[in-house]
DNA sequence: TAGTGGTCTAGACCACTAG
DNA sequence: TAGTGGTCTAGACCACTAG
């Protein structure tokens, strides 16, 4: 009912552009026209428009004008958590090991750290109220005199456990998903037959000066553990 | 240099925020205050504030004020493209089939549509320049005197398929990420031994009324087609 | 030179919150 | 009742574009 202004207008452009009305590399009319069409202020047309530009279906080139995007619908949002996901929720975790060792080449590369710096290894198996749904393993460079509070670690999700060093709103967070084959050890600790499909999800743990401060992955018996994205437009509206 | 005064109020807030000095729930000053404090229009706050809420570092409620949000580092950004992915760039494509088919239970569960009903079936390999790196099915609800066009099927990406029948911006895909084992049948397109693991994509495409039109699924050799997601904190500045 | 978007102001009125 | 954020205005000056 009492929409705003700037909403209506907003939300009569984005019909026009989904309607193919408007297409993309169109100009739509300037913000003085439309602030006289609408008979509203330019401030309030800039609102409208500075929507639909987060949105991504305009954009603008300064001194010419508001055009009509492309629509890319190859960006999309994933939600990932290791405690929450969309088919199986962790009820329980077991952590197997936290230790602090010396890396294997893998894991030097990854924290991008030197040879003789050693880092805090910290395992552990992720059950459902079925079972063992997956196997988690996350390294963090080690700090001398840092320590390591194995009660905390349990049910932190990886940012958590970094986030005792800074604060959580100053970090990246990078995944990279594939696929492996189980191997020996991980089938024994997910009860599944050896060769069984798996899927890996890598974090990348950065601070504010793309600096690695985490890296870790974590395997996932297929069954339980879909991971769901969805295309960007549309979805903040 | 010349930086707004917006952008640099945004910029001292969101590092009070990254410093922990603005803490998660505390309330920040009110907009007449920082007008106040940086001698500007509230206005001129508002935009400042407006960008800080849709980077999700502050939220808003109204009448009482502007408070210091929980860092959400499990929202991630991906960006997936049959056509175009990190590791393998699709040099050619192979069209196994296009046809108009009764649908299996799979499809006419996904595709939400009754019994009799016909689709559009189409297979694809998708090869880089060193072989097979994908097995691409794609499932489009069939309507009479819709023409089927086999060149322009080949280059395209899901949305580009359906969007013949709608604006390409009124669109919504979702996609599910899986894995499976190799069977004999893409064993062999993919030229790898049976019971390889198989990264699989699940693309449904929606239109603005929510109605799937369009279902499909890509399956991935390991080794070129990982995928990866950042985490969507400071990756709109 | 006329027109465009980018920034910014100083005000107004509103619904809502909380003492 | 004083204060908060939400909306909106009518103006200003700027850098830039393109004829």
């Amino acid at each position: 009912m009492g929409k705003p202004v700037y909403i209506k207008i907003m939300e009569e452009i984005k019909e026009k552009i989904k309607q193919g009305i408007l297409k993309s590399g169109d100009m739509i009319q300037s913000e003085n026209e439309l602030a006289q069409i609408y008979d509203v202020s330019r401030m309030t047309v800039r609102k409208s428009l500075s929507i639909l530009i987060h949105e991504g279906y305009i954009y603008t080139i300064p001194g010419k004008g508001n055009y009509i995007g492309e629509p890319n619908q190859n960006k999309h949002i994933i939600y990932f958590d290791e405690m929450n996901n969309i088919d199986a929720i962790v009820e329980k975790t077991e952590l197997l090991e936290v230790n602090v060792i010396k890396p294997s080449v893998e894991v030097m590369l990854n924290l991008q750290i030197e040879k003789n710096k050693k880092v805090v290894i910290i395992r552990r198996v992720l059950h459902s109220d079925e079972g063992p749904v997956a196997y988690d393993e996350k390294y963090i460079p080690y700090d001398k005199g840092a320590p390591i509070v194995e009660k905390e670690i349990h049910y932190a999700t990886f940012p958590e456990i970094v986030a005792s060093k800074t604060s959580l709103f100053s970090i990246k967070k990078e995944l990279r998903i594939g696929v492996m084959k189980s191997e020996k050890n991980i089938s024994k600790i997910l009860k599944i037959k050896e060769g069984e499909p798996l899927l890996v999800i890598e974090q990348k743990i950065l601070n504010d000066k793309n600096k690695v401060i985490g890296w870790g992955k974590i395997v996932m018996k297929n069954e339980c553990c879909k991971l769901t994205a969805f295309s960007s437009y549309n979805q903040e509206a």
